[in-house]
DNA sequence: AAGTGGTCTAGACCACCGC
DNA sequence: CGGTGGTCTAGACCACTTT
C-alpha cells in the first residue's frame, strides 16, 4: 500500500503474540508521517527506539518480521530494513538471518560521539565551567604538523583550557587547530564548548582518530587539577576531520581518572 | 548493463581527470566477480579500500560520482551506495550532499573492535603468552550477576590470567561467563584467546558496552605485572553479548599503561 | 542550471536456520 | 520445509552545493 500524496499519517494497532515456538514476537505501533521532512526511515526508527527505551519492546523481544512490518507501515522493505540497520549499529537490535531481530539484553549506553567534553557535561546535567589557561598563535612540532597536515614550523593556535564541574577540576585540555580558520576570544572558550564554536562556523566534523592511555601527573598538571604528582590520570588525544576530509583539531587531554572515564559500544559490523 | 550469467568479470579501466573547478577525480580500476558468493558490494568495497590503502587513492581525492561508478562497473546505485557506505562507517571516506565523495585526509587506524587482546596481539605479530590464574566456579556478587543477566549468588565461570608479550607483562584479565556455557581448560586458555574458544564453540559476539579508566595499581596487581604499587593502569570493563541478545561474558582488565593503550575511529552518524 | 548525494519504491532471488 | 534476514535491481524524485 501505497499512500501517495494522502495527507494523513499511516496508523496501526498494537499486536503482540506468540509464535507456535512461544516465542515472544512484538508488532510495535507505528505511525509515519509522509508530509514531513524527516526521512520514513528516520521516523521509523525513532519510534522503535522509544519503544525499547520505554521499556515496551523488553530485551530477547523478538521484533516483527521486515516484510510484515513494511506492510504494516506502508512502507517498502529497504526502508524498513534501513531504520532496523540504524538501531542494529547503534546496539539497541541484533539481526541473525534464518532468525529474526531482537532487542538486545543490555543497558544502553551513549557510546563515544564526535562531541566536546563541554557538550557531554551539559547534556548530563553537570555544569561545565571553563578557564583559559592560553589562547593564541603557536608553532606547529612535528606531531602537531602531521597531525593536522600543516608544515613543520607552520604557524598554529593553540589553546589551553582546564575544565571544572561546579568546583572540582576534571580535565586539563590542549587543541591545536589550523590557522586561520576561526576567529576566537577568550570569552567565547568560557561560554561555550570548542566544537560548538565551530559548527556555528559551518565547520561540519565527521570523523576522529582517538587514542586512550593513562599516565602519572606532572607536577604541574598535579597543581591545576587539585590532585598529587604521579597520581594516575586517564589520558586522550584527538585528531578530528571535517566533511571534506581535511583535518580540523588536534588535542591533547588529560582527565582526573577519579573523576572520569570513558564509556563506549561496540558493534560487529 | 547486467551480466547475469556471465562468468567473466566487469573490467573498466582507470581513468583520472579534473572537472572544470580543477579538483581531481579518481575513477578506480574495478572489476567485480558475479560468480564469487563474496556479495558485489563488498567488493566493490574491499577495492576501493586496497586503492586507498596503496595510495592510488590519495588524501583529498575526490571519488567519481556514485551513478557513474556503477554504470562501469554494471552494478545498480544501490550496490555501490552499500559499498560506499561500507568505507564512510569505517572512516575511510566522506560524503556531502551536492559535493561528493572524497577519501579522508588521514592516517586511518585500525578502530577497537569486537576482538579479544590476544587476536590483537597476534594481528599485530607481538605474540601473546598467556598464564592462566584461575579458572572456575565462583559465586556471582551484585555486579556480575546484574551485567550476566543471572540472579546474584548464582553459579558462573571465573577465569583471570596474566598476558605477557616476550616476557614482559602487559595485561591482567579477570572475566566471568554464564556457567554451562563453554568447558574451558587451562591449556585452551593458554594457547588461545577467550573470544576465539567462543566462536569455536559456535557464540557470535556482537555488541559490547565497555567503560575505559584508570587508576593506580594495587600491590597484588603491581607484584603480577612487574610494576611498583599505584603505577598508573589503564583500566577497561567489558560486557559483551552474542546475536540473540544474551550477555555472554564480563571481563574487567588492566593494563600496564606504559605499554598499552586504546585506539578508536570515531563517525559522525 | 548542473551536479551531487539522500531517500524511496516494488519487486526479485538467495542463504541460512529451525522444525 | 517454511520463515527469516541478506543481497540486488532499475528506476524515481528530492535536497543541497556549487557555478
Amino acid at each position: 500500500m501505497t499512500l501517495g500524496g494522502n495527507k494523513l499519517s499511516t496508523r496501526t494497532a498494537v499486536r503482540s503474540s506468540r509464535t507456535r515456538g512461544g516465542r515472544r514476537v512484538y508488532r510495535p505501533r507505528v505511525a509515519v508521517d509522509r508530509t514531513s521532512p524527516v526521512p520514513l526511515y528516520y521516523q521509523l526508527a525513532q519510534q522503535l527506539e522509544a519503544a525499547i527505551r520505554a521499556g515496551e519492546l523488553t530485551p530477547g523481544t523478538r521484533l516483527e518480521n521486515e516484510v510484515e512490518l513494511a506492510d504494516r507501515c506502508g512502507l517498502s522493505r529497504p526502508t524498513v530494513r534501513q531504520a532496523i540497520q540504524h538501531l542494529v549499529d547503534r546496539g539497541l537490535l541484533v539481526r541473525k538471518r534464518g532468525v529474526g531481530t531482537q532487542v538486545v539484553q543490555s543497558e544502553i549506553r551513549r557510546p563515544i560521539e564526535l562531541t566536546s567534553l563541554h557538550d557531554d557535561l551539559l547534556a548530563a546535567g553537570r555544569e561545565p565551567r571553563t578557564s583559559v589557561l592560553e589562547l593564541g598563535p603557536a608553532t606547529a612540532d612535528e606531531r602537531v604538523a602531521k597531525e593536522l597536515g600543516v608544515p613543520a614550523g607552520a604557524e598554529v593556535v593553540r589553546i589551553r583550557r582546564l575544565r571544572r564541574t561546579g568546583d572540582e577540576p576534571l580535565a586539563l585540555l590542549t587543541n591545536y587547530l589550523p590557522r586561520d580558520l576561526i576567529a576566537l576570544t577568550a570569552d567565547d572558550l568560557t561560554e561555550h564548548g570548542l566544537y560548538e564554536l565551530l559548527r556555528g562556523t559551518g565547520v561540519n566534523l565527521r570523523i576522529a582518530n582517538q587514542t586512550i592511555g593513562a599516565r602519572g601527573a606532572t607536577a604541574a598538571e598535579a597543581r591545576l587539577l587539585d590532585e598529587r604528582r604521579g597520581v594516575p590520570l586517564l589520558t586522550m588525544t584527538r585528531t578530528a576531520y571535517d566533511d571534506k576530509g581535511a583535518a580540523i583539531e588536534y588535542g591533547t587531554h588529560v582527565y582526573r581518572a577519579s573523576r572520569y572515564s570513558f564509556a563506549l559500544t561496540l558493534v560487529e559490523r
